[in-house]
DNA sequence: ACCTGAACACCGTTCAAGT
DNA sequence: ACCTGAACACCGTTCAAGT
């Protein structure tokens, strides 16, 4: 890829990031060549449409998921229940800082997961790992499995960046959780 | 209202209820005018703008959630934490049952609630009680609040009609069940 | 190779004409 | 009062021309 290409890619990436944080129903894609100071056959040469563009911030946040869930496991001081719930707030709280991704996660259709496939099966297999741990720790309910988490995170997520009387996802995630834990 | 009148507003109510409920983001106002059998100004005449529409079927889904737990309140003979949380089961499987309103729950912005805001108070007011019962006989959570309730079924919401390895929302709502309950 | 932006297509919304 | 649908405006996407 020539350098020019390189430096169009990220700055379309960080217009889109901006544009979506703000209002995301209204991005455009003229908006978004614009502010990335490049004509809009430039954003459609890098990202064969909007879903795309979207797609591509939902891989770049499961790679930050995973840098998280490797350092949980890594972590070998805490208590393996602690150790998962603690990774999963710290998830949480970035995608709660991150609307443009929120929105990508959430209106999002299955080529935007399809786009981060890789990523979010190496996030099976970390959680898999700390449920594993934490389930021998004794630390988790029953029934509980790893795969339970993403619904769960999704869940939490749909939360964010609304209001109404008492809607607060930390709540909200405190409730998953104490319904992950015994 | 002139009884034709009339019978177009329930037409185009029905007939958005079937489009949203087949490819939600696709459904076109042209083509819930044809399915209704007016003309596209008719459906603007009844309802100001899309959103419009969306509210609709968002307040009488508040009407059935209500309905629910009216009967959960009447109801002397359970464990007040078993009748909340079945009337919790029951609002669940109708709107995983329904993804029109769905669709109107998890896209529509403000306006959307607004237009459903005296049956979404009056479902606070029946959770309060509902949460109030059950919390004197000692059969929720301690921190647990009626306000809980519509965070955790909008996130139960988020995870239905979607698919992935092990998304289910009957277990996504167990766990959150499991996380109101002590 | 890559970039540009005018042009096209599609769909939400309006409004002049009709009953 | 209410209805109709052609016309308009807006925005996602393409592609011929440029470097």
């Amino acid at each position: 890829m020539r350098a020019d290409a390189r430096r169009n890619h990220e700055r379309i990436l960080a217009a889109a990031r901006e544009l979506f944080a703000g209002d995301p129903p209204d991005v455009q894609m003229d908006e978004v060549a614009r502010r990335a100071g490049v004509g809009v056959g430039t954003v459609y040469r890098h990202f064969p449409d909007k879903e795309a563009l979207m797609g591509e911030l939902v891989r770049e946040r499961f790679e930050l998921f995973n840098v998280r869930l490797r350092a949980a496991l890594g972590d070998a001081g805490a208590e393996p229940g602690d150790a998962l719930a603690d990774a999963l707030r710290e998830n949480a709280l970035g995608l709660a800082e991150d609307a443009a991704t929120r929105f990508a996660f959430m209106s999002g259709g299955e080529r935007v997961f399809a786009h981060a496939a890789a990523e979010s099966e190496e996030f099976m297999r970390l959680a898999e790992a700390l449920v594993r741990r934490a389930r021998r720790a004794g630390q988790l309910a029953p029934g509980f499995r790893a795969e339970d988490i993403p619904m769960m995170m999704c869940g939490v997520c749909s939360t964010m960046g609304r209001s109404g009387p008492g809607w607060n996802w930390r709540r909200h995630l405190e409730l998953a959780v104490r319904g992950m834990r015994g």
